[in-house]
DNA sequence: CCCTGAAGTCAACAGGTGTTGGCCCACGGG
DNA sequence: CCCGTGGGCCAACACCTGTTGACTTCAGGG
């Protein structure tokens, strides 16, 4: 579902890689981008701010993505790599889930992506319907496959279980749950997600 | 913990009801500012915005409220409503959990206060603190009195489950998660957080 | 009646925003 | 050598924001 367009064909100043110099500038922006993103949302989150983190100028980032929702929908592009499904025994379903988006979460260095997302997402429509377009893509298949109907039928819970669990964790910073380690809240919402799912 | 402060003490027109005049369009800010912040959260939404919607002058805004932060606060002074809990037997309390946020969600006229909370906390640290806050205040207690301390520990992953309900289904809209009816949603979230408790 | 103080209006300021267009520099191929 | 082009910078525009202060209305008590 990658949208990035390799334009440019021509040739031109190349790297060692075969990377142009601008594919760095371009990179170095976009990962700014997120970074900002991720932590203050959309409205709060400056041109200017972006460009300073990434040592240029302003117009810069215009010039590659000319707008500030493009730059926006540039950083929204991610991808969640579920892991396969069907191969894991659904009984380890619900452990597999959560432990699977509390690594990515706490990854280190920190892959911004979902965050920015989330953040974003409560404020701002287009950022929503991301949301559920990445969710209607990437989840909802993923788990319906391997899912018989009436368990699938409550994937929309189970979401709301993992985000919330984001939410508070990571957005809102609650000590009732930034306190639990990863292998409490594995070891108390695992169960909790089976009996969603009523597996 | 109203931080409401009635001054003014001397007298001045009064209406029949004994309200001033002041007291009137004071509300109606309130009122106003409070739909656009659930709607719009804390950023997006402009004082001017607000009072349009009270049929006033922006500055009168500021002549009441002193600041856009300050307004902020005024419309962050909500109140859970919890029921008390120390009646109920424990058995039932996942399921009036559930039940009573849903009734409160989409109460009618809605109750934005909730709203309101959790869409700003997510990007604005001040409402952020006031979401623990609130927690801290009116959740935990409420809830550690009546639960064995091995459950009051796991109250976190209750209050992220609740609030995953609520950014799914009214901020995020996600069809899998609005689709449900509030039945349904009792009917299977209620097990799955007396699971998260263990009682 | 006037006159005081509260309630409300108007116009402006100062700062920050996304965005634009013109200019400059480096550099590699002719 | 020139010079065209891609990459980058600067300064400005137009707009919107929170906020302020001076002015007007208006009701009611002396």
């Amino acid at each position: 579902m990658k949208t990035t367009d390799e334009n440019q064909p021509l040739a031109g100043a190349q790297d060692a890689d075969g990377a142009r110099r601008s594919d760095r500038t371009r990179a170095a922006i976009l990962r700014a981008a997120r970074e900002r993103f991720a932590e203050h949302g959309f409205e709060r989150t400056t041109i200017r701010a972006v460009a300073a983190d990434a040592d240029i100028d302003p117009s810069m980032v215009m010039r590659y993505f000319g707008t500030k929702e493009r730059l926006f929908d540039a950083a929204l592009d991610i991808d969640l790599r579920l892991p396969d499904l069907t191969a894991v025994p659904l009984a380890d379903l619900p452990e597999l889930l959560v432990r699977h988006f509390l690594d990515r979460w706490e990854s280190d260095p920190p892959d911004d992506g979902l965050l920015v997302l989330l953040r974003s997402a409560v404020t701002n429509e287009r950022a929503a319907q991301r949301t559920r377009e990445m969710f209607a893509a990437q989840v909802a298949p993923a788990v319906t496959e391997v899912l018989p109907p009436r368990a699938a039928a409550r994937i929309g819970l189970v979401s709301a279980q993992l985000l919330g669990l984001a939410l508070t964790r990571y957005l809102l910073r609650m000590p009732a749950v930034t306190e639990l380690t990863k292998e409490e809240i594995v070891a108390t919402l695992a169960p909790a997600i089976a009996r969603t799912l009523g597996v």
